[in-house]
Order: structure tokens, then C-alpha cells, then sequence
RNA sequence: GUGGCCGUAGCUCAACAGGUAGAGCACCGGAUUGUGACUCCGGAGGUAGCGGGUUCAAGACCCGUCGGCCACCCCA
């Protein structure tokens, strides 16, 4: 019989790394809260209606990535290829867009991509969503909150921030058609992919890694000449706002987004220390959004990072912490001397909860109980023979005691084996 | 969807002009009756991803398939 496996790209996050994703989570969590954000947890299952409206009906996520399964009742259902589509839909439906609101949320996200570094078919995202606010300093906070983020984190210096203004929809229409036309005077001089772009979506084509494709962007239209007043003022003032907050960026009149969605205020997070999926956290303003999923116009930015690439991250440039230690081993041997163990054990748990104490379980000799108790890795040995039990008494022994303090063990009274243990444990 | 590399014990990997597989780590047991690590001794564990083909003989060669990694693409 064939061993079943996960599915490909649904990978398992193992007991090794958990210590890592839970200092993150932890990290953004406590972030985000010092800049007023509140959680707020969505459904992994949407309509598909959904995402076809907010992504674009001709983006790649929605024509080629998506699960999209119909139910027992014949509804088309989609597994959330991002967040910001769900979280729009609940703002509305739940009545949340009367005042400002700055929100996020975590969770698994799935797109049917061929897997690579970096890059999985469930993979997790934290997005940060801001509504009901329109001007530049909303933006900044955005930006500010993520830089405070990778301070942090201690990624500061892999970091680049990378700015544009993809200007109102308007103005990317015009410039759409002036890129377009630019363009297919030139078709033969572009990269295959690029080509085929150029039908369905012109504006990505300025992200292509192809040289010579960038060199004939070079000669054509820049976007920048298309952006509309409003636009271009409050570019101006992010930048502004950017730089008296100390905040380095670096504008790329490329950068545009994969999603329909975004108008103004784009931006990437990107690090060369990832291979090729070096966009670690990318957003962008979409006051459009709300309004074309049927709620009241409503001004809006968020942006989205990727979990597992920041993991990558935090361990290849070894900031990931370890996983705590075990404080302390139970080892007991005999019927009488496991009772007696258990119930020290509960109470020293109950005055102690942050220790962390393995009792034994499964039996064997006290050799092979002491062996268990060293690769648990615990730093100390908590006893119980025969020998305890008759006298009411406990062995605290030390296992991770230096050559020239070695052996060092001690038998005291059941009632000193907080005490006992808290000195043995601060060494 | 396309391309490159890869798929041998739980893990990391060997070997050999094609002749029925090995190391290190991990695991289990022992080296004085209640003391781990270091050392020594012993043990268990693989129908070589799967399916075909070539051959007297294939883990090694060929084809297919599945899976992994990386890149393209896409994107967080």
C-alpha cells in the first residue's frame, strides 16, 4: 500500500521551526497593537464572485491559481487567494466602514503555483488593512509600521523599500494605451512572456527581468508623466513624510501590482537574501475596492507579508530563536516512587507554570530513564528511587553543570524541592 | 505551464567497467546492584520512489511515471 503524503506544496511546519513562526506572530501581533490595529479573523472559504471582482477577471491568481470547487449545493466556492478581498467583504457586511478602521489578520492562503523557495501552494500571509482614510500620512503609518517591524526583527539592513505611484485608475488607463502603443510597433524586440503580456496585462511587463525588454522600456513612456495632480501631490508628501521619519526607500517607476485592485500608493518590501521570491511584504492604496464590492465608497490601503519567506529570513540570517529548553526531567522509578513524582510534579507545575517539566512516561530501567532525561535536553534531573520515597525526599541533580562543578546533585526534603530546584535552575 | 538537477536505512550521504548494498548520526541492549553525556562492545533497520525495457546479471544503462529542490513564470 502507497504511503499518503501531503499534498504538493502544503507543507508541514515541523516542531523545529514552530519556536521561530511563533516569535514572529508574536512580534507582528505586538506591532501591529501598538499602532492601534485590531485583529480581525476571516473565513478560509469565499465566494469565488468574490475574488473574480476584486483581483481582476484577467490576472494570472484568478484565471490559473485558484482552488475553486463548487459545494454540495452547486455554489462556487474558492479557497482565499489573498486577504484583502475577504476583509473588504466582511468591513462591509459587518457595518465597519461608519469610522476609520485599521485591521489585521493571519492565515493560511492557497494558490496553485509550482512550488519553489519561497513561494508553496498554502502558504501564510499577515495582511494590514486601513479604511476610511485617504490622505499620505496613512500611507507613511503603513509604511513606518513595517520598518518598525523589521527593526525589530533585526532585518533592517536586508531590507529595501521600494515606492511608486501607480496614479488614479484614469491615469493608468492612459497610460496603459500609450504603453500598449509604444509597444507594438515593437513586439519582435520583446521577450516572450512580454509579448503575451501585452494583451493581457501591458502594465507588467515593466517588471520583466529581461534586459533587453527593460531597454526598450526605456525609450517608452514613463508613468510617472501620466499621473494625475492628486496623485502626484500625495506622492510627494509620502515621500516627505518618509524621510522626516527617517525611513530610506528607493522610487521604482516600474513597480506596479499584480492585482487590479491598487491605485495610487504601491510599494515592495524586497531582500536579495531569498533567491528569486525576494518580496517579502508588498501593498498599495485600492480606494476603489470597497465601492466595486457594493459598499459605500470608502478610501483604503493595506498590504500583505508573507510568512514563510520571513522565517527564510530570520534563519538564514540566524535571528530565529531557539526552542525553549526543557527545565527539568522527572525520572522515577517504581510504582510507589511514580506516584509520588506525579503528584510533586502537578504541584511544582501549579507554583511554577512557566517551567517547563517533562515527567517520564514508559517505563525502563533507571538507566534508560536517565539517558531519556539527558536528550530531553533538560537542564535538570528530578529523582525519584526507593530510596526518596521511603525518606519523603527528592534528587535534584544538575545536568548541564560545567567540568569543574560536575556531579552536582543533591537529595533534600520534598518541601524544599521548589526551592532546591529554582537555585539548581538559576545557575 | 516550461527548463535544469536530484530520488539508496529514521536523517545526511557513499560505493562499483552493470555482478544480488555500506558509513556517520539517530535508535535499542550491554560494559558493578539507583545515575545521563565521553569511550568500548553488540543489535535492529533498506523488495534502492514506482512501472516497464536492455542484459546471463541493474540501485547503477534506456523509456515512462510520481515526488523533491532550484529557476522561468507568478507573487507575499
Amino acid at each position: 500500500m502507497s504511503e499518503i503524503t501531503a499534498i504538493r506544496g502544503m507543507n508541514d511546519i515541523l516542531p523545529g521551526d514552530t519556536a521561530c513562526w511563533q516569535y514572529l506572530e508574536r512580534s507582528i501581533a505586538a506591532v501591529l497593537g501598538s499602532y492601534g490595529y485590531s485583529e480581525i479573523r476571516l473565513p478560509v472559504v469565499e465566494k469565488t464572485a468574490l475574488f473574480k471582482r476584486s483581483i481582476g477577471e484577467v490576472t494570472d491568481i484568478v484565471e490559473k491559481e485558484m482552488y475553486t470547487f463548487d459545494d454540495r449545493n452547486g455554489d462556487s466556492m474558492t479557497l482565499r487567494p489573498e486577504g484583502t478581498a475577504g476583509c473588504v467583504r466582511a468591513a462591509i457586511q459587518q457595518g465597519l466602514l461608519g469610522t476609520p478602521q485599521r485591521l489585521w489578520y493571519a492565515g493560511p492562503m492557497f494558490r496553485y503555483e509550482r512550488p519553489q523557495k519561497g513561494r508553496q501552494r498554502q502558504f501564510h500571509q499577515t495582511g494590514v488593512e486601513s479604511f476610511g482614510v485617504a490622505t499620505p500620512d496613512m500611507d507613511a503609518e503603513l509604511i513606518l509600521l513595517c520598518a518598525t517591524l523589521w527593526r525589530q526583527l533585526g532585518l533592517v539592513d536586508c531590507m529595501e523599500l521600494q515606492l511608486n505611484s501607480i496614479g488614479s485608475a484614469d491615469a493608468r488607463k492612459a497610460y496603459r494605451a500609450a504603453l500598449v502603443e509604444f509597444l507594438q510597433v515593437r513586439v519582435e524586440l520583446l521577450d516572450e512572456d512580454s509579448q503575451r503580456r501585452l494583451h493581457t496585462n501591458p502594465l507588467r511587463i515593466l517588471d520583466s527581468k529581461n534586459a533587453q525588454t527593460q531597454a526598450v522600456l526605456d525609450e517608452g513612456p514613463s508613468l510617472e508623466d501620466f499621473l494625475d495632480d492628486e496623485a502626484e501631490a500625495d506622492f510627494a508628501r509620502l515621500c516627505e513624510l518618509l524621510q522626516a521619519a527617517g525611513v530610506n526607500y528607493v522610487v521604482n517607476r516600474r513597480l506596479v501590482r499584480g492585482l487590479d485592485y491598487y491605485n495610487k500608493t504601491v510599494f515592495e518590501w524586497v531582500t536579495r537574501d531569498l533567491g528569486a521570491q525576494g518580496t517579502v511584504c508588498a501593498g498599495g492604496r485600492y480606494d476603489g475596492l470597497v465601492a466595486q464590492l457594493g459598499g459605500r465608497a470608502t478610501p483604503a490601503i493595506g498590504c500583505a507579508m508573507g510568512m514563510e519567506r520571513l522565517v527564510l529570513l530570520l534563519m538564514e540570517r540566524g535571528e530565529a530563536p531557539a526552542a525553549p529548553a526543557i527545565d527539568a526531567y522527572v525520572v522515577a522509578v517504581g510504582s510507589d516512587a511514580q506516584c509520588q513524582a506525579l503528584r510533586a510534579t502537578e504541584e511544582l507545575r501549579a507554583q511554577k507554570p512557566q517551567l517547563r517539566i517533562v515527567q517520564h512516561a514508559g517505563g525502563g530501567s533507571f538507566k534508560s530513564q536517565m539517558k531519556k532525561a539527558d536528550k530531553s535536553g533538560a537542564r535538570v534531573a528530578l529523582i525519584w528511587g526507593e530510596d526518596e520515597v521511603a525518606a519523603r525526599s527528592v534528587t535534584v541533580k544538575s545536568l548541564r553543570a560545567s567540568e569543574g562543578e560536575r556531579a552536582a546533585q543533591v537529595t533534600v526534603a520534598l518541601r524544599d524541592l521548589e526551592t532546591t530546584l529554582c537555585a539548581a535552575l538559576a545557575h
